[in-house]
RNA sequence: GGGCGCGUAACUCAACGGCUAGAGUGCAACCCUUACAAGGUUGAAGUUGCUGGUUCGAAUCCAGUCGUGCCCACCA
């Protein structure tokens, strides 16, 4: 460090000096080895797909000042960096370059040219990333920093997908996903957008048949099993039926003249009826109940579909009441298909569609086949009309969604998915959350969780794309014959046959491989990547590994125990799992931090014997149970040493958690009070608002947002790089604006703009975190420039409390007071509060008044040393408390104080235990207070305060001073004698008596002010006496009769607390005192 | 449609059912006072969205209502 410091306050200075000690010395690391209790956190691992925004600098600012904090309170304290490999987004921004800038398709690349070029692609994007974050000061240990996709991660899922295949928890099904037909890819729903399509509803007349007329058209259906069903299904459902018309209410039995001869569906896309299995009614709806059981005959295809009930699709009272049912094409349809799968009213699933859109062949629908979506549509719709069958065609609006990449209609498409079964693995992780084994903060969050996680819908766990980790399941799509025949060039005889039975059941009881069977297909789970054995012998017999990739969020899911190095058992595993807290946004709730409660459950709880994961809690645990949802608490200490909560480490690491407490943050807005987000282009980079702020003003201010139920709305500004000139952030979604002050052409910051020599970038900030900025400036300048400017020129010496002043023993005693309110905050993740305490205190408290008491005494030479020594305990204290919030220029003072006073320390008040570095010093411990100065020096700063605002009202030039005589009972006169100097000081006056009694002062401007009499000299004036009085006079006249009003009612005399009524009591008497001595 | 929030000074936000509802920014006046003009002192600024209820007492709790935001499900 150059030994001389910049005189003003330079964040980028500041910055680099600390994190260069920092990294040199490498003090984030962590140890297992060493003592200390854990206390570990993992990061939300950012998307490698872009920069970071505001967003998740406060994610990350909140988690270091978890991690800072308990580094200092001794606790060996790990922080685990890392990033996402965010599969689809990923995959899709290098497939956008590649068309742009190569005008190829993954397909001309493909499989591992593409993954190459992600990876290349990563290795940049992921730098930038933690670039960013160490700029923030983020103190994760950065030798562990991990990526989703890394080996580590990889042997993680492996060994998860192994164990789930082999527990039977992982399934191979149907399900409607969003296929884009051009790209011929299933598309997330993140990347749908719904477009307004004006287009026509059609009304489709369905001819009603009974069940008679059934079963002698049957035979156009075409599997023998589903008449099998049929018949079945008929026979019940007519029981069903009749029993409903027989009970339902009245209304419910229809003269069956009147009953129609068809039914009238209305439709947006009339060619899915070729797919229709069913229609749908309302059981309680009179106009069709009746109908439940009987069929219709589906026109253009001859097909006799049942007519169903169902409650949740249909609602009579929208429309016809009808509801055609395509279970293969709806996604709404095929929730009606799983409702009554299994059921008596069991309905079939044809699908109709290609992966390119165009109609399957099939003798059903033999007119249609082959035809374009759109071209069957139209000829549907003129077939129908032909036959008589359309009832009517209105224009209609409705949303489409489209593919985002394709531009083209998303159609919902069935498809052969793998899923991972929620119920067994939800149930234990509703459980813990319900029982308040893992808490949320705020605690309301923990409805999301519970009411998500409770529909156990299963998880879709397979993804049409390259990028991300394989399915590492092997199927023989072809037979064993044909693959054995091309490898071996002969079919398989019986014996070969057999013996790779025996092989493949060997393999299974060693655990290399898991199998599951259906009639078709074999599918086989290998365990060990690395296990080339097996898969040569595989491929060999004709097995092909599935194409698909894994959901990101399943890598995610394991983050806190596959970072710690699971499935071995690792040091790290040992010390630091289960986590002890994850801060996180509410919007993951649902995917991801569910996710990890079952998955580590699953993984890391430790079963006794054939327990389930499921568990009971025992006496002990209610025991321990704390209320679901606590009230913030109010100041009062950390628990010792047995972590920042009361649970029980033990327990969670027996169930397996992931973490004891989940914070859910505040969310940045921009001015409009939207998200951030990259694709919108309202997101600031941290980097931009450290560049004009500075990270420790960035952080500061981020904290002090970080409120408990209020997101956080900020204007974003940008800087033009050309004048420096900063204005608000134009609407619109233009790439380049002009400067307002020069003119000039410049980049807006939008998602990877970088700007050309013509329009350079701007910069993306916001006026919001001044308020951080002048706070950092505040505390270098007094720390450097007046602590330790006086501390360099007085010598130290033995602490006296004896010889303290009031003000002194008043700023110690605040100190405490605010360390106590800190510890509380941090506590319930109140970051607001900690952030306020620490402001309140260091500006309010010490700056405004602690610092201008000072400076007589340090004038005075019997009391400079004592001062001296206050001062330096004061500032170590404040350092080492707000070194967790802004650890950058805490961090470089620290040096700087450790040079000029090496030995400071309060005894009892303050103790400072010298550290080199702040970043390794301890947290400090509450002193003791001192309530007489807490409740004595308000009373100068009261009388302070009054003097101060008759000066203004009067206008006296502050070089002026004025004279002042104070009338106070005894006590109070020896007090204010005592601290004489102090009150001309901070109110530029010259104090001739303070006296129990004074003389009668004629000529001298009479108020009150902390139950004294008030005499300016000099300064007669009736009229502005009367004045400023009169105020104070109203008000006093207005408590009196509030506080009379309150003795008076006896209702509150009787029923508020005694302490309350006393109060009030008190309060009058000193109003009723004032008001006399006012000549109110 | 379901769920969760929010509505307090011009702006951004605080405020265990209990002192005259606070802070920062902005605004006004005065001050380059020997740490700091990125500063200091003082001041103005509020029917706590609206209506009703519970209570000795409501910004706070309850019901309704209007406005607004987010998440989820989305209409044949």
């Amino acid at each position: 460090m150059p030994t001389e410091l910049p005189k003003s306050y330079d964040p980028a200075f500041i910055e680099a000096e600390a994190d260069r000690v920092w990294m040199e010395e490498r003090l984030f690391h962590a140890d297992p080895a060493t003592a200390g209790e854990p206390y570990s956190i993992v990061i939300p691992p950012p998307n490698v797909t872009g920069a970071l925004h505001l967003g998740h600098a406060i994610n990350t600012t909140l988690q270091d000042i978890l991690v800072r904090v308990h580094r200092m309170r001794r606790f060996n304290t790990l922080w685990i960096p890392g990033i996402d490999h965010a599969g689809i987004a990923t995959q899709a921004v290098v497939e956008k370059q590649l068309k742009e800038k190569e005008n190829k398709t993954r397909h001309d690349v493909g499989r591992e040219g593409l993954v190459e070029r992600i990876w290349a692609w990563k290795q940049q994007y992921g730098d930038r990333i933690v670039a960013q974050l160490k700029r923030l000061g983020c103190s994760c240990d950065w030798d562990r920093t991990r990526f989703t996709l890394d080996d580590m991660c990889a042997r993680a899922v492996r060994e998860t997908f192994f164990k789930l295949f082999k527990d039977g928890l992982i399934y191979r099904g149907k399900r409607l996903v969003n296929w884009d037909t051009f790209l011929q890819t299933s598309i997330s729903d993140d990347e749908i957008y719904h477009e307004t399509v004006k287009t026509s509803l059609w009304h489709i007349r369905y001819p009603i048949e009974d069940k008679l007329t059934t079963e002698n058209t049957e035979n156009t259906e075409n599997t023998e099993k589903s008449t099998e069903k049929k018949e079945k299904k008929s026979a019940s459902e007519e029981g069903r039926a009749s029993d409903s018309s027989s009970v339902s209410s009245v209304g419910s039995v229809v003269n069956s003249a009147s009953r129609p001869t068809h039914m009238v569906v209305a439709t947006t896309r009339p060619e899915t009826m070729l797919g229709d299995t069913a229609v749908a009614v309302h059981s309680e709806d009179p106009r069709w109940n009746w109908a439940i059981g009987k069929f219709v005959r589906l026109p253009l295809t001859d097909r006799l579909i049942p007519i169903i009930a169902d409650d949740i699709l249909v609602d009579p009272k929208f429309g016809t009441g009808v509801v055609k049912v395509t279970p293969a094409h709806d996604p709404n349809d095929y929730a009606v298909w799983q409702r009554h799968k299994g059921q008596p009213d069991e309905i079939d699933l044809i699908n109709i569609l290609l992966p390119d859109g165009r109609l399957v062949e099939d003798a059903r629908w033999k007119a249609y086949a082959g035809m374009k979506r759109d071209a069957a549509r139209l000829k549907v719709v003129e077939d129908l009309k032909a036959a008589g069958l359309l009832e009517k065609e209105e224009p209609y609006e409705t949303q489409v969604g489209h593919s985002d990449r394709s531009k083209t209609p998303i159609e919902p498409y069935l498809s052969d998915q793998w899923f991972v079964k929620m119920a067994p693995l939800a149930e234990p992780a509703l459980e813990v959350v319900r029982e308040g084994i893992i808490k949320f903060y705020p605690s309301r969050f923990a409805n999301t969780f519970l009411d998500w996680l409770g529909e156990k819908r299963d998880w879709p766990i397979s993804r049409q794309l390259w990028w991300g980790h394989r399915i590492p399941v092997w199927t023989n799509r072809v037979g064993y014959e044909a693959g054995y025949k091309a490898t071996y060039g002969s079919k398989p005889d019986g014996l070969a046959v057999v013996e790779h039975r025996s092989l493949l059941t060997v393999a299974e009881a060693a655990g290399r491989i898991a199998i599951s069977r259906t009639e078709l297909q074999e599918f086989i789970c290998v365990r060990d990547e690395s296990d080339s054995e097996i898969t040569e012998y595989l491929l060999n017999w004709g097995y092909e590994q599935d194409p698909d990739v894994l959901d990101t969020w399943f890598s995610s899911a394991l983050w806190p125990h596959s970072t710690l190095g699971w499935p071995d058992k690792t040091p790290d595993l040992e010390k630091w799992y289960p986590t002890s807290v994850l801060v996180t946004s509410r919007d993951i709730i649902t995917l991801w931090v569910a996710r990890m409660v079952m998955t580590g459950m699953y993984n890391m709880g430790k079963r006794e014997g054939e327990a389930p994961a499921e568990r009971v809690l025992s006496e002990g645990d209610a025991a321990r149970r704390e209320p679901r949802t606590p009230k913030p608490p109010h100041p009062h200490p950390l628990p010792g040493g047995e972590g920042i909560r009361g649970r029980s480490r033990a327990e969670a690491s027996r169930l397996g958690i992931p973490f004891m407490d989940v914070h859910i943050h505040a969310t940045i807005l921009d001015g409009k009070g939207e998200r951030m987000s990259k694709t919108k282009g309202n997101g600031v980079d941290p980097v931009d608002v450290i560049s004009t702020h500075g990270a420790d003003a960035l952080r500061f201010t981020l904290t002090q947002m970080a409120t408990e139920t209020q997101d956080a709305k900020m204007r974003v500004q940008l800087v033009c790089p050309h004048c420096g000139h900063q204005f608000d952030n134009p609407e619109g979604k233009a790439p380049t604006v002009a400067c307002p002050a020069c003119k000039k052409i410049i980049t807006r910051p939008m998602s990877n703009a970088t700007g050309t020599p013509d329009a350079p970038l701007a910069r993306a900030t916001s006026d919001r975190f001044d308020v951080g900025k002048h706070f950092c400036n505040k505390i270098w300048q007094v720390s450097l420039h007046f602590v330790m400017a006086n501390l360099e020129k007085i010598a130290a010496e033995d602490v006296d409390e004896m010889k303290w002043s009031l003000a002194d023993r008043w700023i110690v005693s605040r100190f405490n007071r605010t360390l106590e309110i800190a510890n509380g905050a941090l506590e319930s993740y109140r970051f607001d509060q900690y952030a306020k305490a620490c402001y309140d205190f260091f500006w309010g408290d010490f700056c405004d008044w602690y610092v201008e008491a000072s400076k007589p005494a340090l004038r005075d030479s019997r009391r400079a040393g004592q001062t001296a020594a206050v001062l330096a305990g004061v500032l170590d204290g404040a350092l080492r408390l707000m070194h967790p919030m802004i650890p950058f220029i805490t961090e470089v003072l620290w040096w700087q104080l450790n040079k000029v006073r090496p030995q400071r320390g309060l005894p009892g008040r303050i103790e400072c235990p010298p550290s080199e570095r702040l970043i390794k010093a301890t947290w400090p411990a509450v002193g003791s207070f001192s309530e007489a100065a807490e409740f004595l020096f308000p009373k100068i700063q009261e009388i302070v305060a009054t003097l101060r605002n008759i000066r203004n009202q009067y206008n006296v030039s502050p070089k002026q001073p004025v004279t002042v005589s104070i009338q106070a009972p005894g006590d109070a006169s020896r007090t204010l004698g005592e601290n004489r100097e102090l009150i001309e000081l901070l109110a530029s006056c010259k104090i001739k008596d303070i006296l129990p009694a004074l003389p009668e002062m004629k000529n001298a401007f009479h108020t009150t002010a902390a139950g004294c009499d008030l005499y300016v000299e000099d300064l007669v004036d009736p009229e502005a006496e009367k004045k400023v009085n009169a105020k104070r006079c109203d008000d006093l006249k207005k408590q009196i009769a509030a506080l009379r009003g309150r003795l008076s009612n006896e209702a509150y005399t009787s029923k508020a607390p005694a302490h309350l009524v006393q109060q009030t009591k008190d309060q009058l008497t000193d109003a009723e005192a004032e008001a006399a001595k006012l000549g109110c």
